[in-house]
DNA sequence: CTGCAAAGAGGCGGC
DNA sequence: GCCGCCTTTTTGCAG
C-alpha cells in the first residue's frame, strides 16, 4: 500500500511522523501474515519510520487505518490523505535465510586455526559458559595447562569489548578447574580501536590478534592465486 | 513489488535466501530515493530479509534484479520467479519523525527532578564527558562535594550497565575536578534483571533508583486524577 | 573521520 | 519466562 499519510505511535514511547509519502506493508493475520505492520519513507531509510509487532489487531477508519497491541500496550494510528495504490494478496511460500560469515561461522573457523592464535593451544570448548556469561573459545596450553580464553569480533573492537573479557577471566579464575595457573585472553578481531587498544597496552592478560573472515575463509581455499578473480 | 523469488546477497556475510513470496521497496534513484532496496517476507519479520544500502545501483536481467554498491562491496541478486504486482511511483513528500520519550527526554526530565534520585544534589553537567565516555547526568553534593554520576536507562538493567557505570566511576576517580570525595553512581530505570541486583547487592558504590518516563511525567501533569482516561 | 552509545531496537539460543 | 549477546545492525551525536 503506498499513501501520502501522517501518522501517530503511543506505546514505548509517543512518536508523530509527519505527513508524507510512505509505503506501507500490513501482514493480515487473516491472509496468513503474523498481524505486524510496517511504515516506510519512500525515499529513504532501512528501519522503519513506524511499525506494530506481530500479533497486533488493525481498524479501518474513515480516515486511515488503526492498529493495537493491548497487550504490549502499543497503539498505531495512520491518517490517510491520498491512496496511491493498494493492493491485498495471501502469500503461500515462506522464506529461509541462510547465512554464512557470521560470528558463529568466524569463530568454528578459528577453532579449526588455532595456531594462527598462539603455539600449544588445544580447544577445551566453544561457547563456554562462565558465571560471566558466555566464552567464545576455551582453550588451554598443552604445555602449561592454561587457560586461553578467546573473544572473537566480527568488527571492530571497542574498549567495552575488552571489558567484557576481563570478566570473563575474572570468572574463570574463580573455576575451579581454570584458575591455575592464572589464565589470559586472546581477543581476535580484523581490527581495534584506539582506546581499546591502550587498555591492552597496560594489561599483561590480554592480547590482540587481528584476523578477518576473510582471512581465514582464504586460508581454506589456497588454492586459488591472489590474481584470480 | 511483490514477487516469488529467491535472492542471494554477497557483502559483509554470504546469505541466501529461499524461494519465497517477498515485497521488495526499490528507492530509484532516478525516481527521487536513495538508492536502497528492501526486501521482507510476505508473512513476519520486523527487519527485512535483504537489503542493500542507499547509494546502491539497479540492474534489471532476465532473471530479476541486480543491486551493486561497488564501493562498500557489496551484491544482492533477486531472481524472480513471478511477479504478482509491481507499482512505481515517484514520491514528493518526505517525512519527519518527531520522538518523545526517548533516553534525552528522559535524561533531562530527571535533571528537573534530582530531588528523586536523593537529598543535596545539584546538577553539575549532562552528557559529561569522562575519558570512559560520556555519563547521562553528573551531580554533585551540595554539602560534600561528592561527585554522583547518574546513568539513565530507558528499559531494563542488564550487568553491562552496571560495568559502564564502573568505568565511568574509574574515569571520575582519575578527574581532578571529581576525585574526592570518591564518586558515587546511581543508575535510574524502570526495572532492574537479577543478576544486576546481585552486582549491586556488593556494590557500595552504586545504588539503583526505579524510575519510568511515565512516573516523570506524571510528575510533570500532577493535575490529572489517577481515574482519568 | 573516529569513538561511543541508543534504538519503540529485533532476533536467537540457552537455561 | 529471563538472560545474554549478535546484528549485513542502523542511526545519531560529539570531538
Amino acid at each position: 500500500m503506498a499513501v501520502r499519510a501522517s501518522a501517530r505511535y503511543e506505546g514505548r514511547i509517543d512518536a508523530e511522523l509527519s505527513l508524507s509519502d510512505l509505503v506501507i506493508l500490513i501482514r493480515d493475520v487473516e491472509r496468513g501474515g503474523d498481524g505486524s505492520c510496517l511504515v516506510f519513507d519512500m525515499q529513504k531509510g532501512i528501519p522503519p519510520r513506524n511499525w506494530m509487532p506481530a500479533g497486533s489487531q488493525m481498524q479501518r477508519t474513515n480516515d486511515g487505518l488503526i492498529f493495537t497491541h493491548p497487550q504490549r500496550g502499543e497503539r498505531l494510528e495512520i491518517f490517510i490523505e491520498q491512496i496511491y495504490f493498494e493492493q491485498a494478496l495471501v502469500p503461500e511460500l515462506g522464506s529461509e535465510l541462510l547465512k554464512l560469515g557470521a560470528e558463529r561461522e568466524f569463530t568454528a573457523l578459528i577453532a579449526q586455526h588455532l595456531d594462527k592464535l598462539g603455539d600449544n593451544l588445544a580447544l577445551a570448548g566453544i561457547e563456554y559458559r562462565t558465571s560471566a556469561g558466555p566464552v567464545d573459545l576455551l582453550c588451554q596450553q598443552t604445555d602449561t595447562g592454561q587457560a586461553v580464553a578467546v573473544e572473537v569480533k566480527r568488527r571492530k573492537i571497542f574498549p567495552s569489548a575488552i571489558w567484557q573479557m576481563r570478566r570473563y577471566l575474572d570468572a574463570l579464575r574463580h573455576d575451579p578447574e581454570f584458575r591455575q595457573p592464572p589464565p589470559r585472553g586472546i581477543m581476535v578481531a580484523p581490527s581495534i580501536a584506539k582506546p581499546a587498544q591502550e587498555l591492552l597496552r597496560r594489561d599483561p592478560d590480554i592480547t590482540f590478534v587481528r584476523l578477518s573472515y576473510q582471512d581465514l575463509k582464504a586460508l581454506n581455499q589456497p588454492k586459488r592465486k591472489p590474481d584470480d578473480v
